[in-house]
DNA sequence: TTGAAAGCGCTAACAG
DNA sequence: CTGTTAGCGCTTTCAA
């Protein structure tokens, strides 16, 4: 069996009240006991129960993580930087992929409060406000990565989206290109982008032309159709914004298949700056997130507020940076 | 604050011995008083507590998973599927990525034992089998995914790596490849991919030039630095065996950069087939391993031996499977 | 500086 | 079929 407190207790000659104050540091101690303690403690590999210390309102030193999909890349690499910061904080994550379902999101939320975490992070795009609502009814500590609900103001820790799209273009049109389509997907941060999008266009006295910005539907895996829509037009636009990296390469892909050489006769942009990005053919310009930035803060964001009940609120928006690699190419006078 | 059972026995009249019984399914309860200790459930919003339950010894359904880099596309599905699986039978799992160093592998179990998770999954190629023997001793359930350590009887899933090697080694043969180069990896699964390697070329009477052979230290990034050792060679390598996609990629890229095209001047071939193997060009040819039914089945083991003590011991062997996409090609005549 | 004891929410005999 | 009660391992007053 393993040890309990008693057992250490018991060994050590001492209470458990004692015991359970070395442990956590706590009331004063003399040295002699505390020494006795911890020898008596690591002589029989004693680890004090989380289950039993949460059952009396400690915290459990777990927090849940949502998010889309663990298999994608972007999402994998900020589960990773979540889980290396909590890690150093002390907490461990479970990771839940959600594929965007309301249902799973619930199912999880539920499953995830009877074992008593600590705190959420949603990196899910979690449409449904009424969810996040009924948990900050309940003082359930959450952070948004990667999203806000400015109607909620719950914390958050975004990259400007806006930004993003706005800088595409523009780098788009400094290099001639005027026919700039658009694959966006469902979500709030693809329509901040294309906002983006929209903004520069306008800045530049340009009409926006609404054919040329298509919404890929995020269940079925029909991007290449898509993409192949723009492509099998009339007049074929010379570059394409993807909101992200995977949309971007089935572009590249649909490209491909149709004898399309990017950049010459197509320039291509994507979002995320995913490893992808950097292993296509040509490489991919596309805009990196501070993944790794983001990952650390919104851990330490709603770390403090699970240690902290009333930690001032946030919301960090950071800087996207464009990455100009080989799939962005001047325009040809002649064309 | 959040109803307990208390409260619902009070509301429904009855005791909690009874609350209990009907949320455990367990002893004989009326179904009047059922229907209505349900019906007080649900007014309520009564979520029965884990961390309590879990104190009186029941389970917290609760997994851990240790696994190299959660940020590693390949690692990623794996622990995409295994989350499938286990939230399809009522689990939760708390990720950790270990980069595979030993210390991280120790502090993660450490920690995950205190929280009295129901077992480990290990996809991180555990070094040191002292880790292992004492979780065994301690009776924790634990099954291995992508490695295995036959020396401790360990249930496991894994994919015959060195069926894999020896079918990639006959591939490049029969396109009359001799000179083929290996990039591996310092883990168990590269030197049974190698293994095999080795075989392929014995069973076609040829001798293995052990220059040939390199392996890639999997702590500092210099495999380009490593693949391009091979192409400054006076004789080049006319393929390469990577033993897994990354290291195939980066072999890739260091070809691109000296200006060695694929397949005509060098024929490539990967190991996991990974997402990444599909977007390159040309795409990589790779041998996958059965990602989802891997999962799926480790999952479904750990869970066995989680629920059952003594359920049967089982180390699995699922078959890889060369997928030949246009990175390897004929070698010519001439050559 | 230490310890006794109550209680966290639930389970599992056991008794009725 | 239902209720009483003794824990599970730990924290936290409150006394000593």
């Amino acid at each position: 069996m393993k040890p309990t407190i008693y057992d250490v207790a018991r060994e050590a000659g001492v209470s458990i009240a004692t015991v359970s104050k070395v442990i956590n540091k706590a009331g004063r101690i003399s040295d002699k006991t505390r020494q006795r303690v911890y020898k008596i403690m690591d002589d029989l590999n004693y680890q004090p129960s989380v289950v039993a210390s949460a059952l009396t309102g400690k915290r459990t030193n777990t927090l849940g993580l949502l998010i889309p999909d663990l298999a994608n890349p972007f999402f994998a690499e900020i589960a990773r930087s979540i889980e290396d910061r909590a890690q150093e904080l002390g907490y461990s994550v479970v990771m839940c992929s959600t594929d965007n379902n309301t249902n799973k999101e619930r199912k999880y939320i539920t499953l995830l409060r009877q074992k008593s975490i600590d705190g959420f992070i949603m990196a899910s795009g979690v449409q449904e406000e009424k969810i996040l609502k009924e948990l900050i009814e309940e003082k359930v500590p959450i952070a948004l990565v990667s999203q806000e609900i400015p109607s909620l103001g719950i914390d958050s820790v975004t990259v400007d989206d806006f930004l993003g799209g706005y800088e595409v273009t523009q780098h788009l049109l400094k290099l001639g290109h005027k026919q700039i389509a658009v694959l966006a997907q469902d979500e709030r941060s693809s329509r901040e982008r294309v906002r983006g999008y929209r903004q520069a266009l306008t800045d530049s006295e340009l009409t926006v032309d609404e054919s040329l910005i298509l919404v890929a539907d995020s269940i079925t895996k029909n991007n290449d159709v898509r993409a192949g829509q723009l492509f099998d037009r009339e007049e074929r636009p010379t570059a394409i914004f993807a909101c992200n990296d995977v949309l971007a390469i089935s572009a590249l892909q649909a490209a491909r298949e149709r004898g399309i050489t990017i950049p010459n006769e197509l320039s291509l942009v994507g979002f995320d700056n995913t490893i992808m990005a950097r292993i296509v053919d040509p490489p991919l310009t596309s805009v990196a997130q501070p993944i790794h930035d983001m990952g650390r803060r919104v851990v330490d964001i709603l770390v403090s507020k699970v240690e902290d009940g009333n930690a001032m609120k946030q919301r960090i928006v950071l800087m996207p940076e464009l990455i100009i690699r080989g799939s962005t190419y001047q325009l040809n006078e002649e064309e």
